[in-house]
DNA sequence: TTGTATGCGTTATCAT
DNA sequence: ATGATAACGCATACAA
């Protein structure tokens, strides 16, 4: 009968009321409108099926109510914890998740930032440690910075050399606190995997790692330390590569449990018992880090939480300075680290 | 100096051009623009930091770039392989993925279906199975017609009791396979933990299992049975209840790998080996079951290609009949599943 | 090829 | 409390 969709034109004509009648009392905060005509714009509502026009609406407020994530890889582990923290906050609230993966990549982290500028989010998080990388971080400055003055609010989960509200895990510390317990159980000679040196996570871990060697007079040797890229495989590959440089390691700590499980499968292809014959030790605690063979020990990082304090702070209004969220993380230990078989 | 954010309007004067022209220069598909111009608007455009307003974009074309994508469980790693394979397809095309968690409540899923028709998204992806609702069908099926008819195009990743395009993986022939295994393998006394009763994925893969028991001359007895939530704790509760009921059953097959990896844990703490005292088989092959120990056995589902091929089912035109693509799937042998220690 | 003018569906600012 | 009406920023049919 009628062309196109329903509109809140035909609400109101079919209400008998105003556009501007109708418009208040389905989307207007304040319901200031008298309760007889309030009931007849609902009953026409209902009776035409109708539905908002999300993109009217956002045009007219300039405001859409969305909120962008921006994640390094959509579909690992650490991301999806920290995605579910989101969304259990923003279920709650009418707002939906607008969410690109940057597979890492300076180029798409910026240009995703700029889309949602062109959406209007009301919120953006950026999920995933800031990166080592000057053009990035000039152009991200920018990019950032037309957002935020079109209006939308802006959190970073994890450190980032930029000026806005942070939400960022104790890396430093929880890269000592792990290597403090491998030279605790006697570990001299321990093998590193370490995560990408763009991103300032993989600094900040390996940093604090070095702190607890130095403290304890241990030198972290070169060929003790290999960059992985937190995926499994490329754990896989590093562990090989140590076995193969230094056999006679008594440990391996690998910066995030992605990497440790791959390393977890190398030593058990080798038929290298874990924890007699080699220790390992990850970083975040996965889930699936309780469900290997044997459970891993490992730095637990509150992930579900980091997303709802992200996406709680975004939606709060803005300060006058940038607020950065310390979050404390822990150590875990469990089945997969023991003392070394003989004295290191 | 300017009042609000730079738009097309801006670009067009500074360029020295109508609006018109710089609009399709910018956004349109077609360019008729004589090279000159192009180049001033071009120019104009990077000059003033132009950001289009793809709010204002999807009024006017009543169409946005936006695919919807419902989820049931966002986070876990069924729905995570499936939305790698999405996002690898819509990240060369310029949309960007609307998601939303259903936690697989029917009222929810119907929301959000409506939601994405207020966002005029452009392509609709429902992942996860068809619900056993009566009523949930009925406003699926209206709510379904309004999203469609206002020009946006729905695909299902399931079976779904929905007159829509559909990407569905054969779950009978999967329960049909794993559980052939077992029995070839000499197993009669097998528990089996099935998935939430409404989704008609834990049907199919149940009726798949009774057919191969059937086969058999097995009977797969009620207490035998015990349905789990589809994940990992429920897969505890579960074991621990199948256990309890019959501790002579040589068997424990998980209608999906989550559960069984929750089985797996039940087993390792009441130190029976697997799969020397009890076998153990799970359904998806996510990409946990091949990092447990003892590697899991299980039905091979293709997640990330389900993904693939729904959105590029959803991005191509509609056909006039609902077309419904069926994936095959097929079972990986690995440690977990042996023959039993007596026979059975 | 380029410009003009209208419409997209809401919100919000005014009057009344 | 309610109703006109002007933005909101862009695409596009139509005119030139």
């Amino acid at each position: 009968m009628n062309k196109g969709p329903v509109t809140l034109m035909d609400v109101a004509k079919h209400a008998g009321v105003s556009l501007a009648t109708a418009s208040r009392v389905i989307n207007g905060s304040e319901r200031r409108v008298s309760g007889p005509l309030r009931d007849q714009v609902m009953v026409a509502a209902r009776h035409l099926h109708y539905v908002r026009n999300a993109n009217a609406q956002a045009l007219a407020r300039s405001r859409s109510s969305i909120v962008g994530i921006i994640v390094h890889d959509l579909g690992g582990p650490y991301f999806s914890q920290i995605l579910r923290g989101i969304e259990s906050v923003t279920e709650n609230q009418g707002r939906s998740m607008l969410i690109c993966n940057s597979h890492r990549d300076p180029i798409r982290e910026v240009e995703y930032v700029t889309l949602m500028q062109a959406h209007r989010a009301s919120a953006l998080i950026m999920a995933g440690s800031g990166l080592h990388d000057v053009d990035y971080n000039e152009q991200m400055l920018e990019s950032l910075d037309g957002f935020t003055s079109s209006g939308g609010r802006a959190v970073v989960i994890g450190r980032h050399l930029l000026p806005c509200d942070a939400i960022v895990p104790d890396n430093v510390a929880g890269g000592r606190a792990i290597a403090q317990h491998l030279l605790d159980l006697g570990h001299r000679r321990i093998g590193v995997i370490g995560g990408p040196p763009i991103l300032t996570s993989s600094h900040d871990r390996l940093d604090g790692v070095r702190e607890a060697f130095a403290k304890a007079g241990v030198v972290l040797e070169p060929h003790h330390l290999i960059d992985g890229d937190f995926t499994r495989d490329s754990g896989k590959v590093a562990a090989i590569a140590l076995l193969d440089r230094d056999p006679t390691i008594t440990a391996i700590l690998a910066l995030n449990d992605e990497m440790a499980i791959g390393a977890l499968v190398v030593l058990r292809e080798r038929g290298l018992s874990v924890p007699r014959q080699m220790s390992l030790a990850g970083f975040d605690d996965i889930p699936a880090s309780t469900d290997v063979t044997p459970t891993l020990t490992t730095v637990h990082v509150p992930l579900r939480d980091l997303g709802v304090r992200a996406i709680s702070l975004a939606l709060r209004d803005a300060t006058p300075d940038p607020l950065v969220e310390a979050i404390p993380v822990e150590l875990r230990v469990r089945e997969s680290t023991g003392r070394p078989r003989s004295g290191g």
